[in-house]
DNA sequence: ATGAGCATGTAACTGGTTACATGATTTA
DNA sequence: TAAATCATGTAACCAGTTACATGCTCAT
């Protein structure tokens, strides 16, 4: 694929776990190809402008092989909610819970986008094989959004059942 | 409190969603003290070094009342593993599902290190206003490991039950 | 002609980590 | 006296985004 391929598919069918903006889809092909595990070839377009496509060399697909049986990342992130919420202290009770109604609210808006997800599966993922894959890591989204959305709901209860505080 | 004592607090007791290092640390208490937010003494240290404690203006405290009453960001991560199973039809089944059984380890061994820690809050939080709150931070994290946990129990499954890919 | 979409690229910047320097004091 | 801990700081680096530049082709 080219390099404004990979990105239009990463924006449609990754989107909800990955990005890539062009700042770095660009330098990463050169270097991989630098380092000689992807091939470029020019494109002459027929009625659209020349791409540059690129494939797998065997160095490189043997690179992605390995990469594929590593153990993967754990995800890490700052959650900006629970720093709010551990130094709620300092605020009235109501403004916590309005900040945490408001956090339910954009997490229930973005599991809703999910719903309809399923069934653009066939538009997007030629491959068969890819088919199941895809479709799980739309249900991670859907799974990590609605216990989110849990505990939102939870901490809201558990903040005004103990008004005292 | 000081540089040092913060940054002590935040790697015990905000660990599992929080992080800083002195790099960013002091650099940032000296332009909140710039801007006005925060004013600083030095305090003689007996049989300790000197330490230089910070403590919130009324500007400073007007400024964190502020930011407590706005709405908190969504958290966003890349998810390696979503992108292996996404590619994984490259690779034979069983690396994958390999793959995602280190993954569910990984974060069972996280999830235990929750399951101890309510009992430290005590030590820890030592105003009680901040108890619950400290109590829901890390039962975000229990419910996320937990709905992450089942994500790869889920993936392991359909991956199995179709072998034909 | 003009704007939308195709296509490739880079410079400047931001946010953050890592590694190191410095020096005091306490404990083994 | 050596190691650990207290305490403050910075320079170099890295990852990544944003914004822009360039130029083609197609439809209106």
């Amino acid at each position: 694929m080219s390099g404004y391929d990979i990105k239009k598919m990463v924006d449609t069918t990754l989107r909800h776990f990955w990005k890539e903006s062009y700042g770095r889809l660009y330098p990463t092909l050169k270097k991989l190809e630098g380092d000689g595990l992807i091939k470029s070839r020019l494109k002459r377009g027929r009625k659209k402008p020349d791409r540059i496509v690129y494939s797998l060399t065997s160095r490189g697909r043997r690179a992605l092989k390995s990469w594929l049986s590593e153990p993967a990342e754990l995800p890490w992130v700052r959650i900006e909610i629970l720093l709010k919420l551990f130094f709620a202290h300092n605020v009235p009770l109501e403004t916590t819970i309005k900040v945490l109604e408001q956090q339910r609210a954009e997490l229930a808006n973005i599991l809703a986008q999910f719903e309809g997800f399923y069934e653009v599966v066939d538009d997007r993922v030629t491959d068969p094989a890819q088919k199941i894959p895809f479709r799980l890591t739309i249900l991670h989204g859907r799974m990590i959004y609605e216990a989110r959305i849990r505990w939102c709901e939870e901490a809201i209860r558990q903040l005004q059942s103990n008004p005292k505080r």
